[in-house]
DNA sequence: AAAGCACCCTGTACGC
DNA sequence: TGCGTACAGGGTGCTT
């Protein structure tokens, strides 16, 4: 299997890698090579409205990379399932996935890989309308107890589709997802309007917790060809994994084994023991 | 509102 | 060894 999904805590650490090494630089030059990765344009347009712009800021938004320009325009980048952001372009003989790089001043260069080519490059004038659905920031203040609890009291949805819906909460995905729940000790197929308040206040908790723990430990990276820091390097978060790809393994709470269903056309894991099933529908 | 599916892609794992 | 096929995933758009 080659997950790779950089989710939150891998675009925070993207980010905070190309902010240290982008601000300040000039873009020189843009060659497009796979046209479909860029979003709107061409790949010419998109070449000539960024060619000789300075960066003056890197950010993010859920899983959006947000690269501020000069001009007060944005690039916004998403990367997917395989997307990566390479400085000076650590890549082995891996040219042959670069779908995108940029000439920088200085001889530099970033290049923007994808294996799978799902990933996408954006320019927009105004980003907060761009991610005008988005949900809200998880680690951001706002994100409280009570607003979680105010948004989960009105929907009848599974928690695991409403953790993977960003215009709900903004940049779980899949590992995360099962992790949170996982940490919460909360079924996936809980209906979202039946938690009691302590329940919430355990996902809310959950939710924070695990994607913290992962920035901390510089993102999750699957396999050889997973997610990888701006500079090349893997993140560790792989080995804290309780959950998310340990069908059958034992979990690490109460040692009853891993197990796998389906759900939202996501492969979901789970225990049985410590995340009890809900009741059976109707009633 | 919620769920299901097809689509976009390709590397990998599998069965034969 | 080699071929064909299923599968993994995030997000979008459509249908039920």
């Amino acid at each position: 299997m080659t997950s790779i999904m950089p989710e939150l805590p891998e675009v925070e650490n993207v980010v905070r890698g190309l902010r240290a090494y982008l601000v300040g630089r000039r873009i020189e030059r843009v060659v497009v090579t796979w046209e479909r990765s860029v979003v709107d344009l061409t790949p010419d347009q998109f070449a000539q409205q960024l060619e000789g712009q300075t960066i003056v800021g890197v950010g993010r938004r859920g899983k959006w990379i947000l690269i501020r320009l000069g001009d007060g325009r944005t690039l916004m980048v998403h990367l997917r399932m395989s997307g990566r952001m390479l400085l000076d372009c650590y890549v082995e003989p891996r040219e042959r996935y670069v779908r995108a790089w940029f000439r920088l001043d200085g001889g530099h260069r970033l290049c923007f890989s994808d294996v799978r080519k799902f990933g996408r490059l954006w320019l927009v004038d105004d980003p907060q309308r761009a991610l005008a659905d988005l949900g809200p920031e998880p680690l951001a203040g706002a994100f409280t107890v009570d607003a979680l609890n105010e948004s989960l009291s009105t929907r009848r949805a599974r928690l695991k589709s409403l953790l993977l819906d960003q215009s709900f909460v903004a940049g779980l995905g899949n590992i995360y997802a099962d992790e949170a729940l996982w940490r919460a000790r909360l079924h996936p197929l809980r209906r979202a309007d039946t938690l009691s308040p302590v329940e919430v206040e355990r996902l809310h908790g959950a939710i924070r917790q695990v994607l913290q723990a992962a920035i901390d430990s510089g993102g999750t990276t699957l396999s050889e060809g997973g997610y990888r820091q701006s500079d090349g390097q893997t993140g560790s978060f792989a080995r804290d994994l309780a959950a998310y790809g340990r069908t059958d393994e034992p979990c690490p709470r109460c040692g009853s084994l891993i197990e796998r269903i389906r759900v939202s056309q996501r492969s979901t894991h789970f225990c049985p023991r410590c995340q009890p099933a809900p009741p059976a529908e109707i009633g």
